[in-house]
DNA sequence: AGTGTGACACTGG
DNA sequence: TCCAGTGCCACAC
């Protein structure tokens, strides 16, 4: 509704078009918004979009592939199961093969 | 208008 | 190679 919304209009944007099975990170969708330095922001975008249950947030996790976001979601384990969901192994809220599911919008998206 | 916070990323030891 | 500390930008109070 604001101005500003746009950041986190186009952090929803790139979070869709995250392909089914992949996931990728958060300092890559700033990145991609020209905002690399405020990857933190982008997660910030993420908690706003629980309104917005379009938004596969589960599948933005950070550099690392932990799934530091999954306290955010309504149950404990709920970001890990829909990762799993999508054949993504996660253990102990760690990605594995992080680099094998991993989807980088500013070379997949140009 | 300024300060504090944050679902991160990077550099140094 | 791994752990810790610092820096960054944008939003909320």
């Amino acid at each position: 509704m604001k101005s500003n919304d746009n950041f986190f209009e186009k952090s929803y944007q790139v979070a869709r078009q995250i392909p089914f099975g992949r996931v990728t990170s958060y300092g890559a969708i700033a990145k991609y918004l020209g905002v690399a330095r405020s990857a933190r922001m982008v997660g910030w975008a993420m908690n706003a979009s629980h309104n917005n249950d379009t938004i596969p947030a589960h599948r933005v996790v950070n550099r690392k592939g932990l799934l530091t976001g999954k306290q955010h979601f309504d149950g404990t384990n709920l970001m890990q199961q829909l990762l799993e969901s999508e054949g993504i192994k996660v253990i102990e809220n760690q990605i594995q093969n992080f680099d094998t599911v991993f989807w980088d919008p500013t070379i997949e998206l140009i």
